[in-house]
DNA sequence: TCCAAAGTGTAGCCTTGGCTACAAATCGCT
DNA sequence: AGCGATTTGTAGCCAAGGCTACACTTTGGA
């Protein structure tokens, strides 16, 4: 699942306690960090799903698995199945040969998803990487960017 | 595999007629950015392995497949295959009960991995990103931060 | 109207990266 | 030296996310 706003991101560092460092994490620390980083990888796809069926969807109005398959670069048989799994998850609604839909959830989803999109290319271009390399990163980081960092992106775009 | 230096990251955008713009990226462009953030993550759970190990290497000495685990956070068992593939990939060598060692090839990706993982916290810093969030979020943003985006963000840095 | 092209769905295969359970080897302490 | 605890390895399971091949709808143009 994805759901719309989870704990807190980031509790507070609880170990004041640092010697001097330089060395290494405490080891449950960069578990946990490590384990969080799978969690976040797991939704990257039905993410890029999501807002990319927002875009079909907003700019030409069908989201044809064959389009969807089209854009991501994979076979449109890969594509059947993600959107099986995005139904799964209750983001969508397809019917055979009618074309793919956003439920509620998956609006909201890709609302939320697009905008942290948009803000990291932005954040990107602002401290100085080249457009297309900043589209291209954005495509993979965004999906490990948390609330905190967003908003700390939101407020570095601005206050700039 | 990881190739040290594969091709030039980031071609120019190829094409300038952008009609007005605010819409969609080119259907071959998109397809292109999202099967490249896929490659990226096929190499995520290596380089974080060689990383890990360089740093257990360094700091006590020892790199068994138990404390990778532990430091993970995932079972002994799932370690231990995934070492079987960093040995496939030629990036470690081990030998039954005697740990776990880089080569020529996984020293030199720990390296390459580290020094970037070490600008990225920093970058995130840099903007403002409180320091557990942005140690957590590079954890995943770093594997897809290219060449070219590394650079930009060292000049950052430097230019600050 | 009807038939070929385009789109869709299904089946079957593969690899990766998780897991648990169990067996074997090694280590460390008395 | 021996034995229990730890570490290591193996087997077997699963889901996700790729793929190709093939069969079935649907659609649109002659
Ligand atoms: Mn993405
Ligand atoms: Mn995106
Ligand atoms: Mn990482
Ligand atoms: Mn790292």
């Amino acid at each position: 699942m994805i759901s719309p706003r989870p704990q807190p991101d980031h509790p507070q560092p609880d170990h004041p306690e640092s010697d001097h460092n330089d060395a290494m994490p405490e080891e449950p620390t960069q578990a946990r960090r490590f384990g969080k980083a799978r969690t976040a990888q797991a939704s990257a796809l039905l993410e890029d799903y999501a807002e990319l069926i927002a875009d079909l969807l907003a700019s030409g109005g069908e989201a044809r698995p064959t389009d969807i398959a089209r854009r991501l670069g994979v076979s449109h048989a890969t594509a059947i199945k993600t959107i099986a799994r995005l139904k799964r998850e209750g983001l969508v609604t397809a019917r055979p040969y009618r074309g793919v839909f956003l439920t509620e959830a998956g609006e909201a989803l890709a609302g939320r998803v697009k905008a942290r999109h948009l803000v990291v290319v932005e954040l990107l271009r602002a401290v100085g990487v080249p457009s297309e390399a900043a589209e291209q990163d954005a495509e993979g980081m965004e999906h490990h960017v948390s609330d905190t960092t967003l908003a700390a992106f939101s407020r570095f775009l601005k206050a700039r």
